[in-house]
RNA sequence: GGCGCGGUACCCAAGUGGUAAGGGAGAGGUCUGCAAAACCUUUAUGCGGGAGUUCGAUUCUCCCCCGCGCCUCCA
C-alpha cells in the first residue's frame, strides 16, 4: 500500500510520491496574525499536522515550511488601533498561535516565516513578472495580468471569462486594467507601513508572500500546497497564475485542501455566539487533546461539526484508549504468546495504515484501532490475553498515537507551564471558566504531589482505614484528581 | 446563477453494486471495602425525497429538497 492523496488540482484522489528522492517538501498556509487562530483554522492546522505526522511515519524527511501573514488590512487596522507597531502587535499574536500549537502537539514546521521578512524577494518576483510581461503598473501599484496567463482557473475551475457585470469593486480600488486582475504590489497609502521598491513605495499583495517564500525555500517546483477550502480561490489560484508565469514550471504538485468546520450545523460566526477560539474551550474546561481528536477524526475532506458535546465524546473516546492502554501495561496475563493475537494486532496495524493511505480517511483509522481494544478486553476478561501479545499491541497503539498524538497525557503540564489553568479562586473572577465539565480545581498540585498522595493512601487501605483513604481521594478530587481503584492497582489522571 | 463539499441510528461519524465500521449516549450484565471508573452485551430491513438502470442500490444515472464553502485579500 502507498499514501494518495485527493488532489484539488485533478479533482482525483492521486498515488502521492515526492519529487525527489525521499524528502517531501510542504508549503502550508498559516495564519494572518491580527487576532487568536479560532478552531476552525486549528481544523486545517491539525490537517496539515495529522499529513505531516503520517508522511513521516510512512518513512520520508520532510521540509514543511508554513507562513505568518503579518502585513495585511486587518493586521495593520488592528496594530494601530491598539497604537503598536506591526510588528510588535503581529508578534503577541504569532507568539500565541505557537503556543496554541503545542497545545494541539501539532508537530513544528521546518520553518515558519514571516512576511515582512521576505519583502526583497517579493519584489523581485514582481520585477521577474514584469520583465515578462505578465504585470503591469497603474497609478503606483502593480497588477498581474490574467489574461496573459491562459491556464488561470485550473484550480479553481472557475472560468472568469472576462469582465463580469455587477463585480465587486472596493470603494478605494485601485484601477486595474481588468477586473480579474489581482494586484501584486499595493501603493503606499500615508500613515501605513510600506517598503521601497523601483515601481514605488508600498506593500506587498496578499497572495505575492506565498509565492516568493514557497519559491524560496523550497525551489520552483515542490510537493504539496495545503490550506483551508477558501483558499483555493481566490489565493492559490493567484499563487498559481504568479509562480508559473514567472518561473514556466508547475508550482505545486499536490494540492490539499481541507473542509470548512461548521458549529452546531451552523456556520462559525462571532454574531450567532458560536465562534471559538481554542482558549475560550479550555476556560470552559475543555482539553487540547480532545479537541486534537474531534479535529482529526473526520476526514479532511468532509465539513466537520464541531460541538462541545463532540469535545466530550472525543474525551470520552481518548479515555477509553487510554484504559485499554493501562491494562495492556499493568495487568497480568497467562504466559505464552497466542500467535493469533499477535497477528490481530498486525491486522490492526494494516487496518489503520490502509485507512491512512486512502487520503488520510481518520474514521477508518479509529475503527480499526477500536476493534483491536475490543479484542483486547474481552480476550482479558476471558482471561484468555497471552503475555506474550503485550508488547504487539502496545506497539500498534503507539504507532497509531505516532499519528493521532492524543494518548501522551501532556495536557496538564503544557497548560500549566503557559499559565492557562485557573484555580477556583481564579474562576471566580473569570464566570467563563465555571461552565463546562466540571468545576476548576481548589488547588494545584504536581504530578510528585499527587503520586505523594496517593501512597498514603494506598498505605491506609491496605491496614483498612477506609475513612482516611476516602478523605484522602476526596482531597484529590477537590484539586481536579480522579481516583481509580482496579485490579492492577490504583491509576489516576486529571479532570 | 457558476464551481465545490456534504445530507447515514438519540448525538458524532465511516463505508460498499450483494444486504449497514467505529465512538458517544441509553438499556441490561460482570467486577468492586465503598465510590468512581472500567469491561462485556445490546440499540438502523435503514442510509434527504422521487424516478430510472440492475437479479439486486444506501452505493450508479437523472430530477428535486436541505446545509456549508468559494465566486477578488476568509482556514
Amino acid at each position: 500500500m502507498s499514501l494518495s492523496l485527493r488532489n484539488t488540482l485533478s479533482g482525483l484522489v492521486e498515488e502521492f510520491k515526492p519529487q525527489s528522492g525521499n524528502e517531501v517538501r510542504i508549503y502550508t498556509c498559516g495564519p494572518t496574525v491580527y487576532d487568536y487562530s479560532h478552531i476552525g483554522n486549528f481544523r486545517t492546522f491539525v490537517f496539515q499536522d495529522v499529513l505531516r505526522r503520517y508522511l513521516e511515519y510512512s518513512g520520508y524527511r520532510l521540509c514543511q515550511v508554513m507562513n505568518l501573514t503579518d502585513v495585511d488590512d486587518k493586521t495593520i487596522r488592528n496594530a494601530e488601533a491598539a497604537g503598536e507597531s506591526l510588528r510588535d502587535y503581529t508578534q503577541k499574536f504569532i507568539d500565541a498561535f505557537i503556543v496554541d500549537r503545542e497545545l494541539l502537539n501539532l508537530e513544528p514546521p521546518e520553518k515558519m516565516v514571516r512576511a515582512t521578512d521576505h519583502v526583497t524577494d517579493m519584489v523581485k518576483l514582481v520585477e521577474a513578472l514584469e520583465q515578462k510581461g505578465f504585470a503591469y503598473r497603474s497609478e503606483g501599484s502593480v497588477y498581474f495580468r490574467v489574461a496573459a496567463f491562459p491556464e488561470y482557473g485550473k484550480l479553481s475551475k472557475i472560468n472568469l471569462g472576462g469582465n463580469r457585470a455587477g463585480a465587486r469593486v472596493d470603494a478605494d480600488e485601485y484601477e486595474k486594467g481588468d477586473v480579474r486582475d489581482f494586484v501584486l504590489w499595493k501603493k503606499a497609502k500615508p500613515g501605513e507601513p510600506q517598503w521601497e521598491a523601483p515601481f514605488g513605495a508600498g506593500r506587498p499583495g496578499w497572495h505575492l508572500e506565498c509565492s516568493t517564500m514557497a519559491m524560496k525555500y523550497l525551489g520552483e517546483t515542490f510537493d504539496i500546497h495545503s490550506g483551508g477550502s477558501d483558499l483555493i480561490f481566490p489565493h492559490h489560484e493567484n499563487e498559481i497564475a504568479q509562480s508559473e508565469a514567472a518561473t514556466g514550471k508547475p508550482f505545486a504538485r499536490f494540492w490539499l485542501h481541507a473542509e470548512h468546520l461548521m458549529v452546531n450545523g451552523e456556520k462559525m460566526s462571532k454574531s450567532a455566539g458560536n465562534f471559538y477560539t481554542l482558549r475560550d474551550l479550555i476556560a470552559q474546561g475543555h482539553r487540547p487533546s480532545a479537541i486534537r481528536y474531534l479535529l482529526a477524526s473526520t476526514p479532511f475532506h468532509k465539513p466537520l461539526n464541531f460541538t462541545l458535546d463532540g469535545v466530550h465524546q472525543a474525551q470520552r473516546s481518548i479515555e477509553r484508549l487510554g484504559n485499554f492502554r493501562f491494562r495492556l501495561t499493568m495487568e497480568q496475563f497467562a504466559a505464552g504468546a497466542d500467535e493469533s493475537f499477535v497477528e490481530r494486532a498486525a491486522r490492526a496495524r494494516q487496518e489503520f495504515e490502509a485507512a491512512l493511505d486512502n487520503n488520510l480517511n481518520t474514521a477508518e483509522a479509529l475503527a480499526a484501532i477500536f476493534n483491536l481494544v475490543a479484542d483486547g478486553n474481552s480476550a482479558m476478561d476471558q482471561g484468555e490475553f497471552p503475555d506474550g501479545a503485550r508488547q504487539a499491541f502496545l506497539d500498534v497503539l503507539s504507532r497509531w498515537d505516532r499519528i493521532f498524538a492524543v494518548l501522551e497525557d501532556r495536557d496538564y503540564e503544557r497548560l500549566r507551564r503557559h499559565g492557562l489553568v485557573s484555580t477556583r479562586a481564579g474562576a471566580a473572577a473569570e464566570p467563563s471558566a465555571a461552565s463546562g465539565d466540571g468545576r476548576a480545581p481548589s488547588m494545584l498540585l504536581s504530578d510528585e504531589a499527587v503520586e505523594q498522595r496517593l501512597a498514603l493512601r494506598n498505605s491506609a487501605r491496605q491496614s483498612g482505614k477506609y475513612a482516611e483513604s476516602d478523605r484522602i481521594r476526596e482531597e484529590l478530587l477537590d484539586a481536579g484528581v480522579i481516583l481509580e481503584d482496579t485490579k492492577a492497582g490504583t491509576r489516576w489522571r486529571r479532570k
